[in-house]
DNA sequence: GTCATCATGTAAGCCGTTACATGATTGC
DNA sequence: GCAATCATGTAACGGCTTACATGATGAC
């Protein structure tokens, strides 16, 4: 899962791996956070297999816009701002993604979830980089998201409604049981909304 | 996170590790699924710890009053009934709670989630025990995960809202990024509700 | 010269997983 | 007797965390 953040993030550009945890944390903050203790070592992994490369740091390179987050003050985003333009740290090394990460990056992106992990996550994360998949994988995804939320409604409801369920516990307990059936039921409107745009409107490789 | 589970399930009556997991899984199951390769080693380290101990099981327990989850035949469920009125087991080793499991369950109940873990799986495990807390601490349990979403709701308007946010990537990012901030602002919603209901009326150990 | 921040990394550990191995009980 | 289920356990591993160690750069 990490991995294929990475390589995502990659994609869009080179960078390295104080930036990308960065990154991690703002663009993909609300699916994740990880820490420099599995990112490092995930770099290294990615690196050994091929997955990415080391490149030079050319001079303020790909230029973003202006972090200008508004809660800086105008002082210290103007010091980020020069510092921006001149970042000719030998220190850092920034990655690229190679040809054998782009294939990964296509494998992991349609990979089932490593059982272990969270679900919710894996497919978010998913979602987040699906711009990158043909139509017809999107679609896929989404389906099997689908397909997984009606089995955990159904589950839900017959814990919330058969007799030796739910009904008879505690207030706390009930109220929770309901309250995550109705999650379920909206995230699954939500994804049936996402299917319904696409069979509408199967924009290729749509960035806007 | 699951020795609080065990302990929880192990206070209403004594079990064995194998219908400890079926009732993770049923009762708990819309929070958590465990396998055995976990179970069974828990259920190890707290024996060790003198948190449970091994009970002899007398015949036919607390006489669960028909598990009649409804999708059984009628057949299987009377077999499943016969069953259960003869477990002469010798085999299986049924756990009690001790006075120590008590007050680990008491802790493990208001102690800060172990960063690593699941933020939302932690808070949900607790409030399905959360009958046990007293009052107070209930509503401290309450008033500390309303502060975690208010954040997290920050952050994810932040990120929303930031010129350098979401807006302007892809479709599926920002359809993401809404449809968790409006997940946030529900649990949110329904947390506060939690809250008033308890100050409103603060039942002592309401179970009903 | 000192402090904040940027930047990379290692070590130990936690908490769970799957896969495997084994054996008792019961229904037919 | 055979298969299904009940029941307990071990081994290897996965993926992430915190805590720690180190050092460069730039602001003042």
């Amino acid at each position: 899962m990490l991995e294929l953040a990475i390589l995502g993030l990659l994609k869009e550009q080179p960078l390295h791996g104080y930036e990308l945890k960065k990154r991690l944390g703002e663009t993909l903050g609300f699916v994740w956070g990880v820490s420099f203790g599995s990112l490092y070592p995930a770099l290294r992994r990615l690196e050994r297999s091929g997955a990415i490369e080391r490149v030079e740091e050319l001079d303020g390179p790909v230029a973003v816009p202006v972090p200008a987050t508004g809660s800086l003050s105008g002082e210290s985003a103007a010091a980020r701002l020069r510092r921006r333009t001149r970042p000719n740290r030998r220190t850092r090394k920034a990655f690229r993604i190679t040809p054998v990460g782009e294939e990964l990056f296509a494998q992991l992106l349609v990979a089932e979830p490593t059982a272990g992990g969270d679900e919710e996550k894996a497919f978010a994360l998913k979602l987040a980089f699906c711009r990158y998949l043909p139509p017809d994988a999107r679609l896929e995804l989404l389906e099997r998201r689908r397909a997984d939320l009606l089995d955990r409604l159904a589950r839900s409801r017959r814990a919330l409604g058969g007799r030796g369920g739910i009904v008879g516990r505690d207030r706390y307990s009930r109220s929770l049981a309901e309250h995550r059936t109705l999650s379920t039921e909206r995230d699954l409107a939500w994804v049936e909304e996402l299917i319904a745009d696409e069979r509408g409107a199967p924009q290729e490789g749509a960035t806007a």
